[in-house]
DNA sequence: CATACGTGGAG
DNA sequence: TCTCCAAGTAT
């Protein structure tokens, strides 16, 4: 969980997984559906794909809980830096790593000036780190060299002042020589990649109860999920319908679309198996992925089914397309990934 | 190998 | 609003 992911983010979702998955064996009896649900909202979701089907593989390997890096590193998920960790902190191995912190903390240490993505500079990184790293102690001496770098030679803002190894940094020594040159300078910034533009329209479907299939409640409502696929961008986990437009679109194109969409996918045509009761544009908002600026337009649509769909409201597979409906409470409970928090709490307010 | 893969906090 | 980047890994 904490693989390019803040401690503070991270706290509530260990804590909520390791209560439902107490050990590796609980966690191999579980599905991805149910994994991905507690995942929801973390982020980079092959992690736990990959933390399942590392439990499963060490299971049923039935060799117990690896414990030297070589065999860490067979274990899909867990690479170079994870390895390292683990072995270090839990087992004691004599082994170093370089998350990071440690990459910062070191480049500043020893002035070192090189992208540090770059293949050979890290390989650089690893090498000082297993210099260093206390053969007797060898996990304190790794999480030390990590929260050093978290707590103060931080990326912006480094307490050198305070920090126990000042008096052997070349970088502090070199900025003081050189008042051109700031801590800050190590390590190099690396070019990031230009993240492309995308555009999708999602449309909210309601079902609304009718009065002959859900006695009395009119507001006992389901809302229309799709599973995306399992390959690619948030991959298996669930969102409302969504079409990718290619380019920006106006209202009457997005619409047009849609429901295409819903017609072909759910047989949601509002001249055969439903009726409108409300359909309204509810506004747009930008989610930002690492690599991707999604635009998204988000549309409310209220309808009314005319025949007895009521199939409709267990999963099935449509043409590629998997589905399920869920009412109000259990959208509020289900994980869900951040846009697709973010399109409902936009719905919930019309 | 360069790139895909999320999200949110801080400044 | 924009930039930076966090206990990285797989392909």
């Amino acid at each position: 969980m904490l693989q390019q992911t803040r401690v503070q983010t991270v706290i509530d979702y260990y804590n909520r997984w390791m209560l439902k998955w107490p050990t590796l064996h609980h966690l191999a009896q579980a599905s991805l559906e149910e994994v991905n649900e507690m995942w929801a909202g973390l982020g980079y979701y092959r992690r736990a794909r990959f933390l399942l089907e590392g439990a499963r593989m060490i299971v049923a390997g039935g060799d117990g809980f690896p414990k030297i890096v070589s065999s860490l590193l067979k274990v899909p998920g867990i690479g170079d830096y994870t390895a390292g960790a683990i072995a270090s902190i839990a087992f004691k191995e004599v082994v170093p790593v370089v998350d990071g912190n440690v990459i910062r903390v070191l480049a500043r240490l020893k002035a070192i000036s090189a992208n540090p993505k770059d293949k050979v500079t890290v390989k650089k990184f690893w090498k000082l780190a297993a210099q260093l790293v206390d053969p007797h102690r060898p996990g304190d001496f790794n999480q030390s060299l990590m929260e050093l770098g978290a707590t103060l030679c931080t990326p912006l803002n480094p307490s050198c002042s305070s920090c126990p190894v000042s008096g052997e940094c070349r970088a502090l020594a070199i900025s003081k020589l050189d008042k051109l040159v700031l801590i800050t300078d190590y390590p190099a910034k690396s070019i990031k990649l230009k993240q492309r533009h995308e555009f999708s329209a999602v449309c909210v479907v309601e079902i609304s109860g009718r009065q002959d299939l859900i006695e009395g409640d009119q507001s006992n409502s389901v809302f229309l999920l799709v599973k995306r696929p399992d390959e690619g961008l948030l991959a298996g986990l669930w969102e409302f319908p969504s079409v990718m437009l290619g380019k920006e679109a106006a209202l009457t194109r997005r619409r047009k679309e849609m429901n295409c969409f819903l017609k072909k996918s759910f047989r949601l045509d509002p001249q055969r198996t439903c009726s409108i009761l409300l359909r309204e544009d509810v506004g747009e908002f930008t989610h930002i992925f690492s690599h991707i600026r999604l635009k998204v337009y988000v549309e409310l649509l209220i309808v009314h089914l005319k025949d007895d769909m009521s199939d409709l409201f267990s999963m099935r597979d449509g043409e590629n397309t998997t589905w399920k409906c869920v009412d109000r409470e259990a959208l509020s409970s289900l994980g869900l990934t951040s846009g697709v928090r973010k399109v409902y709490t936009m719905v919930q307010k019309v």
